[in-house]
DNA sequence: TAATTTGCCTAACACACGTTCGTTTCAACT
DNA sequence: AGTTGAAACGAACGTGTGTTAGGCAAATTA
């Protein structure tokens, strides 16, 4: 698998795809059934498998189109032109704001792919992996060159991440704080933890 | 429902408790079934209810076991004697050291309880709504007082609570950095991004 | 116009789930 | 020795689950 892979939808799929989005997101994969995401739909459960050839394939697409997200709007600011704490900043910026633009998408990114099925699931933890390993490396490099505090960074990285994660859970659009207001809360936040 | 009224339970039911945690918090309460605890216990899934009535009872005598600890030892620092910087440093401490010491546990104050029966997930959703704001008002007082930066305390909160909680999913008991390191390294970021 | 595809339908299957029932075993107490 | 109570058992029930099979009607293409 391989996320340059990924091919855009028909409008019907990418229709049920939205709204298993919001189902999976509110009541959680498991505790969501096929019956559940028909009826949203106005259709009847088995017409789902005109679409899709299961349950998990449905997570699976929204899971890969998420890590997509992620992976083409915060990864290659890591090797943009800027001082480690510049880029930093607006790799967990940018982070903060890809989880409140596509807030259903993000529980699926953070929790809902553990249900993924085996072979779907180890790539799904390589990946997540592989973008906290994103985080930890440009912290290290921050620690060396001594603009940071010495901290443990792959520890500290989960720490941020997960602190930053549960905002889909806690942000309601109507609030009086906005996106930018948010973004700005976390990166100032966060990078007076780490600066010397 | 009142945490003074949970009663000792007997051998047998405690030990069931106990296999019923770590599997819920390894495999998730919704994944987990009747017959996966009884297979750990070696037991008939029948028998299970000459103990507990229900899936919901085993998961509320958990979670509400659960909610008794952080209350007992996290929330009684907020009122000690110390300078309001002194109490939260305290109470976040405590927080990390809790979780670590019920590691398995931690995974059902987090997240499984939202899997409750109605009335008891919503006993249980206040009791998570006093824990916070017992943190939030002493950030609040922090800014008052001028100790802290100028941070929206409910949404810092939320947070940092969030980032310290995902410790159970990350920490292994076998590696290098032991629960004392781990405390201090989380007090010591999460202050700096408050203090002034 | 004929052929094909698309999207949905109804009916139903096989299975796994939480749970109930009635019974049995066996140690502890009277 | 007889009684009681706790803790387990095997069998089975009802329900909800993901999914399959086969067909039908409208839109699209040849």
């Amino acid at each position: 698998m391989d996320l340059t892979e990924i091919q855009p939808l028909s409008d019907r799929k990418q229709e049920i795809l939205q709204t298993a989005t919001r189902l999976f997101s509110e009541k959680g994969f498991l505790a969501s059934t096929m019956r559940d995401l028909a009826k949203l739909l106005k259709i009847q459960p088995p017409s789902l498998y005109s679409h899709y050839e299961s349950k998990d394939e449905i997570l699976w697409e929204i899971a890969v189109r998420c890590a997509k997200i992620f992976n083409d709007r915060v990864l290659p600011i890591a090797s943009v032109e800027d001082t480690i704490e510049g880029r930093l900043r607006s790799m967990i910026r940018e982070h903060a704001v890809c989880i409140l633009d596509n807030q259903e998408a993000a529980a699926i990114f953070f929790h809902e792919w553990e249900h993924l099925v085996p072979a779907r699931h180890e790539w799904y933890s390589n990946f997540i992996s592989m973008y906290e390993r994103v985080f930890a490396d440009l912290i290290t490099e921050g620690i060396e060159e001594g603009s940071f505090r010495k901290v443990p960074s792959k520890f500290t990285t989960s720490m941020l991440l997960s602190g930053i994660a549960w905002i889909h859970r806690w942000y309601r659009p109507d609030g009086s704080m906005n996106v930018e207001v948010i973004g700005d809360n976390i990166v100032e936040f966060i990078m007076a933890g780490l600066k010397k």
